[in-house]
DNA sequence: ATGACGCTTGCACACAAGTGCATTTGCATC
DNA sequence: GATGCAAATGCACTTGTGTGCAAGCGTCAT
């Protein structure tokens, strides 16, 4: 008991023996399109079963690819990124995947050791949600033949995929909507981590109003949470003349602006105040809030991440954009013609 | 480039045969404790380095442990499972080990596929949050040598671990929360998913009400959702009398419990309604709900399944309670001596 | 009866690591 | 310079698979 400590796994040599066959013969028996008489198989079969035998695809992955794939993200509680991660893990999964998950942070160190880790389990591809790795870690991945997906990251990195929701066209519409609406001062809430995506949205946006011979103050008073919108909120509206349109660049951001401006402030929506949001949670339909924002179109993304993933030759990389979905609710004036 | 296809995933020998030296010597390198001389050493970093190798830990996983740890898991959109599966991730990470996780349904089909994959990876352990695996699966988890653990899955398995928030707890001192508050006639609002967890914290409450003389009334209007609470107000305010005092046993029962409530009948809290609710979610503290709970000692119970794990000799199996938090807000009024 | 053909089956090797054991090397001491 | 000792190194075996190759066996047609 001391000697043998714990190696219980039973192995494929453990079944031929009780089965009174050879080796080969139990693998095979687990390998689609093999010749096995079905009188071994069913002998094969009966001693699994009873042994509790499953096939090391550890073991397996040695030879061939190993059907991992692995996740790379940080915020997981955030709520749009437990439902990405929640879709991805859900298609991956259907499509025969294995997910390994590996919960960083999003500076580069931390970027770089969860990919070395990747490299570590032979992953077939690693897949970015959060933060951005070195385009030297990236060439690691591809000479290693593993394929790179990033997700929603819109830094330009050659040799990798990149799937990303259209920002431009998110912060175009928030300021179409909330024009359409009457709104005449606008400003923008943004985090102070300043993302590829977040700053995309708030580029677009500002230089769309100027266009229009609006001005955009700009506010960032945190990270990307309810928190920061509460503070932004206070510091807007705690001026003289406060916005009456507004464009957060994140939902979590717009819910916790939308409750200080009630709350601390007795404005009304959509009366007083326009709010709109981007990524559409749950949270945002709640009763209390009913935000105006603009769904990702995680499964779509999912989808098509399936497809890459699915190639048996990589297919060319590049860039993918998917529509936001509008989501019409009550943040936001009807438009007013 | 039609032959090799696509293994180019480099190996130990290719970088032994680089430097210069033997496969046992890259092998040691990468090994704590064993004997390479420091030119040796400095041979075989320099190539891997400019090959970018990094150990192979699926074949490392043939001969010793393989350090994988499966999560199964479901609803992992749900704020509270997101911040379970966040927290034990990071513990778990910061032992060394790695994260596999399979995103299932809670039925018991779907429960039980998870397993038989954790098996094919030859997992370490796996840690359920979500469904119960049938005790035949166990059985077989347990013969292959893997611990097994579950969390806040309250069904007495025998031969694995259990760590779980002390839900009796919840259940008494909500009543009393609400009992100190003045509150004349209770509500019990829960899920139709019956699972042990929210049952129990269901039994005593009415337990330990009805030993006060006090009746509760129950309802259960669908899933474990923000939709089911606030039809559960809806129902239980349409009628003649609606109740002063709600645990609600999930804080997003509880919200929409509470949405419903002001919303739709123009209660408020804590004057007309007091309301407790269970799991201490980010959202229960926005500004828009400020709801008393109790908290999951996440952290602490993370901890402990750390130190399950990292012991060599498996540990005694068996419950282990946490006590909740209770976290207190605005939903139910101060004691009314 | 014999050869051809097809289905099974086992051997042996490959995959990528770690390690016990024996051998070689290097260095210091007598 | 020979001897002793420790450090370094390489061989070969181990882990659990999948599979090419060749041998074995049975059936059928000539």
């Amino acid at each position: 008991m001391s000697e043998q400590e714990r190696r219980p796994f039973v192995s494929a040599r453990t079944v031929a023996e009780r089965a009174g066959v050879s080796r080969s013969a139990v693998s095979r028996t687990f390998t689609d399109g093999a010749s096995v008489s079905e009188e071994t198989r069913r002998k094969v079969l009966e001693a699994a079963s009873e042994l509790g035998y499953h096939v090391n695809h550890l073991a397996r992955g040695l030879r061939e690819r190993s059907n991992i794939v692995c996740l790379v993200v940080a915020d997981m509680t955030t709520p749009i990124r437990a439902r990405l991660v929640d879709v991805l893990t859900r298609k991956l999964q259907a499509a025969g995947k294995v997910i390994m998950i590996i919960n960083t942070g999003t500076d580069e160190e931390s970027v770089a050791s969860a990919l070395r880790q990747t490299l570590n389990y032979r992953a077939d591809a690693t897949v970015v949600l959060s933060g951005t790795p070195s385009a030297k870690l990236i060439e690691t991945s591809l000479a290693n033949g593993q394929q790179v997906v990033l997700i929603n990251r819109d830094d330009p990195l050659t040799g990798c995929h990149n799937l990303s929701v259209d920002n431009e066209m998110g912060g175009r519409e928030a300021f179409f909507l909330l024009r359409r609406a009457g709104c005449k001062r606008l400003a923008l809430v943004t985090s102070t981590a300043s993302t590829a995506s977040l700053l995309e949205r708030e580029r677009v946006f500002v230089e769309v109003a100027k266009e229009a011979g609006m001005d955009v103050t700009v506010m960032a008073a945190g990270p990307t949470n309810y928190a920061s919108g509460y503070e932004s909120a206070r510091r807007l509206f705690g001026r003289s003349d406060g916005p009456d349109g507004v464009f957060c660049v994140t939902d979590l951001l717009a819910l916790g602006f939308m409750d200080a401006a009630r709350h601390e402030f007795g404005l009304s929506l959509p009366g007083d105040l326009c709010l709109v949001g981007f990524d559409d949670i749950d949270e945002g339909d709640w009763q209390s809030y009913k935000l105006t924002t603009f769904a990702q179109p995680f499964a779509a993304m999912g989808d098509h991440l399936v497809e890459l993933l699915g190639q048996t030759v990589p297919a060319e990389t590049g860039r993918r954009i998917f529509e936001p979905i509008p989501i019409w609710r009550k943040s936001v004036r009807p438009s007013a013609e």
